[in-house]
DNA sequence: ATGGGTGATGGCAGTTACTGCTATCGCCTA
DNA sequence: TAGGCGATAGCAGTAACTGCCATCACCCAT
């Protein structure tokens, strides 16, 4: 079969894939997978871990970048600052591919245990920022709450930039949320927002 | 055995507590749980539906209080505030029992299955707030950020009050981690945090 | 080219988290 | 006291993993 063909979990992903598009997440079984990529179900588990890593496929590395973002940001910056200039390096990534984004956020929010794993999947994304700023002395809980608050902004403005698809570029409506989160955290009675 | 006797799930909850602390969350079998409450096994996943429910046995309804809450609360608050006031409820309940809670919370920390549905948890406890704050026709946007911050500040409010203690109570803390929210987010150059 | 080292895969067996189904059990009411 | 009713036991089955080892393709030195 395509045993030892170069891109084994992308073809895994994508029979995965296929297989959501016509039974669903849930039905969609490691075996079933593993036969209509050719291959076997224990390299299923082998490859990915977690059948819930599957369709996260390609996501494997989005906090590679954030430690050097942050390393090479120039001087002057607040941690909130610092963290949103990482996210937004994430938001090109995540730009490039606005269909395959539907796909796999319509895929992820059918499922309990897929928003569970989401949900981790950002946290994870949070602590590596938190981590990337702690080498810039920034106080622990400072650090945490900066990059917790970005990725919550990144992750309401992901949900609406794919609401309507062609609208703006995901970097927009970040910014925009970021500046409403600002707004919002900072007001005091109900004058404005 | 126990057939019949009140609070299953209590005791079933309080066998795998015992259980926890002898050989780990992962070890501990629905069967051998189930066997040392003196019920069966089926009853664990009739009354819990998931394993990894079982650790949160008394969080069943935290957000319960939740939608009252903010209705009966005075005019003139931002979403912000309005959230606020809703978790400090939590709060209250939270600290009640600090043993209890540093207990779950080193069970929880110590699975990555368990992380995960503790980060669902809080998750839906956010979205709880956010839909009371809808009622008082707050924007969906500004509902969820309100939500989700003040959620994510009694998450790092948590952590550091179990760090040690008894030195303060949690809504102390709580509303300390807030304002170091408002600090880090509204804040622009390397200035003050 | 050939034989061995290496890492990826196939294949099997076993455990465990669940899920339906049905019989049974204890309580409560007529 | 009979019967209804909700909770439980018990069994069977599925699917997600996991450990173990044989096997296979590829690479490299001889």
């Amino acid at each position: 079969m395509g045993r030892w063909q170069p891109d084994a979990k992308g073809r895994l992903a994508a029979a995965a894939y296929e297989l959501y598009a016509r039974k669903g997440y849930e039905a969609a079984t490691g075996a079933e997978i593993a036969a209509r990529a050719g291959m076997h179900e224990r390299s299923v588990f082998r490859l990915f871990g977690d059948k819930k890593e599957i369709p996260f496929h390609g996501m494997e590395d989005v906090a590679a970048g954030f430690a050097e973002t942050i390393r090479s940001a120039p001087e002057g910056l607040s941690a909130f600052e610092l963290a949103q200039r990482a996210v937004e390096g994430q938001c090109a990534l995540i730009n490039i591919n606005p269909a395959h984004a539907k796909l796999r956020h319509d895929v992820i929010m059918a499922s309990p245990d897929l928003r569970e794993r989401d949900l981790a999947k950002h946290a994870e994304l949070a602590e590596a920022i938190a981590d990337a700023l702690l080498i810039r002395r920034i106080d622990g809980i400072v650090a945490r709450l900066a990059a917790e608050s970005c990725v919550l902004a990144l992750r309401i403005a992901v949900e609406e930039w794919l609401r309507d698809s062609t609208v703006s570029d995901l970097n927009r409506v970040f910014n925009g949320v970021v500046d409403r989160l600002r707004a919002t955290v900072s007001s005091v009675g109900d004058s404005t927002p």
